[in-house]
DNA sequence: ACATACAGCC
DNA sequence: AATAAGCTGTATGT
């Protein structure tokens, strides 16, 4: 309600000026005047070197300003803020004190406009800051009006473990993060990409060429006569110029890529306004724009430099740090409080009000939440005001969107020395200090992580090694190839980006960050040396590990300064697995003769209670369980199986052939991995072995995963063939059973269509029944549709349909099948005398009753039947029994004599019918109802009631009609015979008939 | 550094 | 024939 309009007015406002301004505001950039620019930058630079200070600025004035805020505004006093429950309460509830609350706010999102700094700056605290003090601030009223949210989160201790205890990230996200990791830095990769592309646009390279001042241009100009030392110099004091003169340049207005974090799973979806700040999309086209305006985030900024370089003539790379979601990071709440911050006030805050709080508190580190909430009122004020946009505002929204550490930067190639210049023309301004764009492994809005560059051929290639000072140690720890297969799936994606012919340079700059990998110092502390590519402490083994010739290379202080405890400290490349001589054997190596296991795998327990009877045996039974020897790879062969001889196949002492990887194959011999591959071999009277490939555990027991068999290798394709031919005859016994199942259901349909007849024939309360006459309609209406749409359909054709139909009248199911279904024969079938229905049936009876189109069953031999109701089971619960158990035995519904009265309406009808149709049907039914086949099964229900049996079939129709009374209308569809059970009775049938 | 929880393996 | 398991290691949180 309010809280929405508010919103919305936000939204607007915000929106449009933020375009509209920052377009503008570039076209006024370029007549702006250098001293602005100037100032700027020098703000921008003590921002950059103080912007810590700044950080902690806030908090102390935020206090300040929520108590004073908090005395101003109208806020309720509303008891202790407590835990989530609390603060969740109250966006909801339309309980006066939030109204006020609501009012408030509502009223300083509409203050935009002229509202002061420091009210956003209040806002802004309130959304975003996290942790105790807000647990301060809850406790007073206002507080808690604001921020509800995020007091009441920290606040509850109780809570707060709670949380951190339920969530155990499973195995399953875990996985998912990973793909999403590896999805994030194709996205981000391609992005790039993309963007490097634009800065070979010559339109942009012309238009920034005319920026760099002739002079400079000359001094750029490689000057044989100088030495490599003097032109590297100069080259450089060159870049430098170009960096100022840049960095004067370029407006900072947007906020550039940082590195994202993965939200609560039950936070709410952020608001399009937390990413206002952000660069509007852009195509090739709003790039061109930019390098007229000359204002973006330092990204665009880097990108432009990039282009306006090689508009130059520098050979320039766009490097960007890729700041993708981390696949490993740990769980929600360990994090650092700033994610959980995000979320909660996301989650909490019903009005949007903190929205900017969040995004600013998301920036916290790099930006001041303050700077930002500024910048923001100063781009609706610039909207409005647009003088103060070319006075001092601009260099403030510089400040807010400046970013200590780059995300882009560019590398130019410097040719005297042959090496590659990194120049971050916004966030360091520096030129030639690599080591200086790495941001603190504390930093949560960019990590470098993966720095990719980007070439002007378009390939790109991985440079982190150069800007990560422990490449090994750490960043290495989150990138995807610390993951399994992560290293395959990095080079896979990079090679894509691989120059086709490596250069010189190439191989110098590989060089040099191998160099520097190298490097790279031993690790100070134990943790860095978990999972280091190159050294290892004893205590990181995993188990089924050893450190084989242990070779110390160093050591490591564990421990405390002053109590030092020097651990050796060992090389990756000596850590070996080991595994069982059962293992290796599963894994297709034998352990070589003579070969003494590395390590011994832990005692089994089994039975230490009985440990502590009789110590000395368990002791000798320890010492020789222990001795469960580990061998390592190097101390196994490939395990070469005993042949095939004269076509006989070795087996293991359960008959069966090892065939745990393909190896295990015996010479001679050849695995026939099928199903029937056994069958065949021993139709053929070949020799073979069942192959076990693997176990499968099912509680204790491993059962053994049989996968075809290995038979002589002479044999394997008279097995093979003969497989085939199986293969052949399975499909050939399904189509069959298909065919079959196709009959049966047909026959059940027309036995429906005929009961219906008959039902409708009947009469009921005192008035008789429509009747009709099913085939004649049935066969009108098939002829209709024959004629008028297509000989396709649902019916082949004519005489198809009416095969079943004439078939119907026969006894036997079975004879249809063998006799080759319905297909056969004349077209007469489907005449009026031979439907299912006699021709001198009796119970065609009455004029045709007019067709029932209300329910239609979009086919016209259904819709042109009128159905009752179906037959609702009013009688008792005994009177259905469970299964007809042993007389239905003899035959599905078509029991005996004695049943066939039965109640069953349905029942009776198939025994009317059939003793219509032909007087032998019954002694055939007798025959084929064992067997399960005929529309028999069909009337299972019908069956069940043995009790009802009835001689006459005038019972049937009380009990129907009576039925039909109380049956509701939209039964009607129903076709009476359908019966849910009916199907799982098929599966005899279909196994008799195969 | 210790304890708890979760997941994989047999 | 029906039913059902535990242990250990690793990782996370305090």
């Amino acid at each position: 309600m309010a809280g929405a309009r508010g919103r919305a007015r936000k939204t607007a406002a915000a929106v449009t000026p933020r375009r509209s301004t920052r377009r503008g505001g570039a076209l006024q950039a370029d007549d702006g005047v250098p001293a602005v620019f100037q100032e700027m930058l020098r703000e921008e630079q003590a921002a950059h070197v103080s912007s810590t200070d700044e950080e902690e600025r806030p908090p102390k004035k935020r206090k300040t300003v929520s108590s004073h805020k908090a005395s101003s505004t109208v806020m309720p006093p509303s008891p202790a803020p407590h835990p989530t429950e609390h603060s969740r309460e109250l966006p909801s509830p339309a309980t006066p004190q939030v109204k006020a609350g609501r009012m408030l706010q509502t009223i300083e999102d509409s203050d935009e406009s002229d509202g002061s700094d420091e009210e956003w700056e209040d806002a802004l605290v309130d959304g975003g800051d996290s942790d105790e003090e807000d647990e301060v601030e809850l406790v007073t009223p206002q507080v808690a009006d604001i921020s509800i949210t995020i007091g009441g989160k920290k606040s509850d201790e109780q809570m707060t473990k709670r949380r951190v205890r339920r969530r155990a990230i499973t195995s399953v996200d875990k996985k998912k993060r990973l793909e999403i990791h590896k999805l994030h830095v194709l996205c981000l990769l391609y992005h790039v990409h993309r963007r490097n592309a634009w800065c070979n646009d010559l339109r942009v390279q012309t238009a920034l060429r005319k920026l760099v001042p002739p002079k400079t241009l000359l001094n750029l100009v490689p000057n044989p006569d100088l030495t490599q030392y003097s032109a590297s110099k100069r080259f450089v004091d060159g870049m430098n110029e170009l960096k100022v003169l840049w960095s004067k340049r370029f407006k900072l207005t947007a906020q550039g890529m940082y590195k994202p974090k993965w939200a609560d799973a039950d936070a709410d979806i952020r608001p399009v306004s937390d990413f206002y700040d952000l660069d509007d999309p852009m195509d090739k086209d709003d790039f061109r724009r930019t390098a007229h305006t000359l204002q973006g985030s330092q990204d665009v900024g880097t990108q432009l430099f990039c282009a306006l370089l090689r508009g130059i003539g520098i050979e320039a790379r766009l490097v960007c740090s890729l700041q993708p979601l981390p696949f490993a990071s740990s769980a929600q709440p360990s994090t650092p409080q700033k994610p959980s911050m995000q979320q909660n006030t996301i989650v909490v805050d019903p009005y949007n009000n903190n929205i900017h709080g969040v995004a600013s508190s998301k920036s916290t580190s790099g930006t001041s939440s303050r700077s930002k909430k500024l910048s923001r009122m100063e781009r609706i004020m610039g909207e409005r005001h647009t003088v103060l946009n070319k006075t001092g505002v601009a260099p403030r929204k510089q400040k807010a969107y400046h970013a200590p550490y780059p995300v882009y930067w560019v590398e130019v190639f410097n040719t005297a020395h042959q090496k590659w210049v990194a120049i971050d023309t916004h966030s360091t301004f520096t030129v030639n200090s690599p080591e200086k764009l790495e941001p603190p492994l504390s930093h949560s809005q960019n990590s470098l992580t993966y720095a990719i560059a980007f070439e002007e051929d378009y390939t790109a290639k991985d440079v982190t090694r150069r800007y990560a000072k422990a490449y090994n140690a750490k960043t290495r720890k989150f990138r995807v190839e610390c993951t399994p297969q992560g290293g395959e799936w990095w080079q896979r994606t990079m090679k894509f980006f691989g120059r086709a012919m490596a250069l010189d340079r190439d191989q110098v700059e590989d060089a040099a960050l191998a160099r520097k990998e190298a490097s790279e110092g031993v690790p100070k502390n134990v943790q860095d040396f978990k999972d280091h590519p190159v050294y290892v402490l004893e205590r990181h083994l995993k188990h089924n590990e050893v450190i084989h010739p242990m070779d110390p290379v160093g050591k490591v202080n564990v421990g405390t300064g002053m109590n030092p405890k020097l651990e050796p400290i060992y090389r990756r490349t000596n850590v070996h697995i080991v595994r069982s001589a059962d293992k290796w054997y599963r894994m297709g190596q034998d352990v070589k003769d003579g070969e003494q296991p590395l390590k011994h795998a832990k005692a089994k327990k089994g039975r230490r209670l009985s440990i502590d009877l009789n110590t000395d045996i368990d002791v000798d039974d320890q010492q020789e369980e222990i001795g469960a020897g580990l061998y390592a790879k190097f101390q196994t062969n490939l395990y070469v199986p005993p042949p095939v001889i004269r076509g006989r196949v070795p087996r293991n002492a359960y008959g069966n052939l090892d065939l745990y990887v393909p190896s295990m194959c015996p010479p001679g011999g050849t695995h026939v991995r099928h199903k029937l591959a056994s069958k065949a071999a021993r139709l053929i009277g070949v020799d073979y072995a069942d192959a076990v490939t693997g176990f499968s555990f099912k509680g204790r027991h491993g059962t053994a995963i049989v996968q075809g068999v290995v038979v002589a290798s002479e044999y394997a394709d008279a097995v093979q063939q003969v497989i085939d031919s199986m293969i052949f005859e399975q499909e050939e016994a399904a189509n069959a059973a298909r065919s079959r199942e196709s009959l049966r259901l047909w026959r059940r349909f027309f036995l429906g269509l005929r009961i219906a007849q008959r039902v409708n024939a009947m009469e009921i309360d005192g008035e008789k029944g429509p009747a009709m006459d099913v085939q004649r309609e049935i066969d009108r209406e098939d002829k209709h549709i024959v004629e008028k749409e297509m000989a396709g359909g649902f019916f082949p054709d004519e005489a198809d349909f009416a095969e079943p139909v004439r078939r119907g009248n026969e006894p036997l199911p079975q004879q249809d099948l063998s006799g080759g279904g319905f297909i056969p024969d004349d077209e007469q079938g489907h005449n009026e005398g031979g439907g299912f229905l006699p021709d001198d049936d009796d119970e065609v009876v009455g004029p045709p009753i007019s067709l029932n189109r209300e329910h239609s069953f979009e086919s016209s031999i259904l819709d042109s039947q009128q159905l009752r109701p179906r037959r609702k089971s009013t009688f008792p619960d005994d009177f259905i029994l469970e299964e007809d158990d042993d007389e239905d035995e003899g035959g599905g519904f078509v029991h005996d004599d004695d049943h066939n009265d039965a109640g069953l309406l349905e029942a009776g009808c198939e025994k009317e019918e059939m003793d219509v149709d032909r007087s032998e049907e019954k002694d055939e039914k007798h025959v084929d109802s064992p067997e399960g086949q005929g529309g028999g099964f069909l009337f299972q229900d019908e069956i069940k009631q043995p009790e009802h049996k009835q001689s006459h079939p005038e019972h049937e129709d009380a009990a129907m009609s009576s039925d039909r009374e109380e049956s509701e209308p939209s039964d009607t569809g129903s076709l009476p015979l359908e019966d849910p059970e009916d199907e799982d009775a098929d599966p005899d049938w279909l196994v008799d008939a195969t």
